[in-house]
DNA sequence: AGGGACATTATGTTATAACATAACTTGTGA
DNA sequence: TCACAAGTTATGTTATAACATAATGTCCCT
């Protein structure tokens, strides 16, 4: 039910459907259980999916996770800009903590000059056990 | 702590085609285009070249890069260590610098234990551009 | 103001490309 | 004959190309 947002102008309906599934999921959701979820509010096609996710992560309010191929509401205030955020996800449950570090951020720019690289973007995912699963 | 890994078996045709298309390759290649490169020698199905991947990665010989659906030959001695390894991925030429940092590796258990999550794997891959790139 | 002409943006639809694995069969050597 | 590597077929999963339509905005002319 979350509808607002700071940055950017008003979404529109598929977008706003399917930030609503993200926001209301336990975890993160691949585009094809969101377009199952969304198919009897008017979703019927993979690219309507994908088109709004590309526009909710443009803005920040949604990120991808590169190493599972799904997509999660961001957790974290002002993530329109291009900080380094890590995302924790159990490899149990697929729940996700995202974390705002500034240091690996700079970290990473260090090493890449030593290496010519000029970093634009940093992806950085930790696979493990969340403290509920290694609980149970 | 299990760190056994089969390095020291002999590779099977299969891994050591897929392993020199890769050495031979000058980045990353996904797993249709070693396919494709392959067919002249065999290779005839997805499959093969999945499973040839599986055991050169779980031995470090190889690594995926999530961000990008392909793999690339290790560049760095013994890899088939736990430690992180940082992936710089050119969005121009798409070739890849492998990064040792032992430093980053510390930081994510610091952040990670703050929100009760155990890390069993990082994935660090930093998009960007090379110093070739950039200079041209 | 009102109404076309045009551009722009969002959406819908079909088809297919690209990536990955399940399930089964066959070969091969200890 | 048992285990395992390899081969094969089929299918599942993720993502985008290509085209068509609808909705909206913006301009100029009357
Ligand atoms: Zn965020
Ligand atoms: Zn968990
Ligand atoms: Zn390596
Ligand atoms: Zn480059």
């Amino acid at each position: 039910m979350i509808v607002s947002t700071q940055r950017d102008t008003a979404l529109t309906r598929n977008q706003s459907l399917v930030l609503e599934a993200l926001a209301d999921a336990k975890g993160p959701l691949t585009a094809y259980a969101i377009l199952d979820q969304l198919r009897d509010r008017g979703m019927r096609a993979p690219p309507q999916v994908y088109r709004a996710l590309d526009k909710l992560v443009a803005d920040g309010m949604v990120h991808r996770l590169e190493s599972i191929n799904a997509f999660v509401v961001c957790q974290l205030p002002d993530c329109g800009s291009r900080e380094t955020m890590i995302f924790a996800i159990c490899s149990d449950c697929s729940q996700v903590t995202e974390i705002r570090d500034g240091g690996v951020g700079d970290r990473f720019q260090a090493v890449a000059e030593q290496a010519a690289f000029s970093v634009h973007k940093s992806i950085v995912e930790l696979r493990g056990r969340c403290a509920h699963c290694r609980a149970s």
